[in-house]
DNA sequence: CAAGCTATGTCAGAATGCTGACATGAGTCA
DNA sequence: TGACTCATGTCAGCATTCTGACATAGCTTG
């Protein structure tokens, strides 16, 4: 029973929404990054390391949500073109505090500015009001996914 | 100048935490449907099938967010395994309906049932009119996101 | 009717990300 | 001190997804 024109809650599923708005953002920044020759997780990687220098690979990873697997393979890539250096030997324990080369700062200022203007754009409907309960309300969905089996 | 402490807008801005967000139910999905086997593709492939079936193999893919091919691959996988049945010949144009066996909605019904409880985890600390918001916020932002150079 | 445009299904190769595994450094605890 | 636990960096192999390309079906347009 219900086959055709039935009420196919994925219209109405936030969870399906989230998953949409993401991938319409994820689309949007691959579109304005790809000229500049990077992609989203490149991006991600440099963004993080200006605003937080010295975060090692885990951490970067951790930030970029993808595992640090992939991020040292990112990292690698990333220290051999030039654009974030990491000492050959870490200062306390294994990790390593990876920075931005002047060269990697320089590629990231128009990525960055690509990316605002992305973001700006997706916020361009809203109130203040409005972006404030996203936050709230985006926080407390993070909050209680995660909640769920770490606090199990 | 700013180098360590510094505000760090990652941590105000909408388009990051929108990837938090998106990247938690992604991994709270992965945990719940690896028991069964499945992965989020897998799962919404089938569950776009129980709502609307004869959709066809690009409907799917965008239904998923995935390109054609991908959702080709999967398709494959799938008939081949017996969860789907496609016509040898497309009653018309080049678009092959697929629809779900016995077995492909004997499968998605555990799938089912445990996504759902994921995303009312999600939804738990929010009220109703909350919902609503974040229902109307997010088309917005998918909105403008798309619009951008849809219009242009 | 013929040409052009768009959408579709599909194959092949490349990029990207993940899981598994191992070794090392640091903290904890008996 | 020695064993245990945890987090880290890294290598290898696999899975997933993507881009590029091609042929075909249907519509549109002159």
């Amino acid at each position: 029973m219900s086959q055709e024109g039935v009420g196919v809650d994925l219209e109405t599923s936030l969870g399906y929404l989230l998953k949409e708005a993401s991938s319409a953002l994820r689309v949007a920044m691959e579109e304005v990054l790809r000229p500049l020759g990077m992609s989203v997780t490149h991006y991600s990687c440099l963004e993080l390391l200006a605003q937080r220098p010295g975060l090692s690979n885990s951490e970067l990873a951790r930030g970029a949500f993808v595992t640090r697997q992939t991020m040292n393979v990112l990292l690698q890539t990333l220290e051999r073109d030039g654009y974030v250096t990491r000492p050959a030997e870490a200062p306390v324990g294994k990790a390593l505090p990876a920075r931005l080369t002047p060269r990697g700062r320089r590629s990231l200022e128009k990525a960055s500015a690509a990316v605002r203007s992305v973001e700006a754009g997706m916020l361009a409907g809203l109130t203040g009001t409005e972006q404030s309960e996203a936050f709230r309300i985006l926080r407390s969905m993070i909050h209680s996914l995660r909640g769920a089996d770490e606090g199990a």
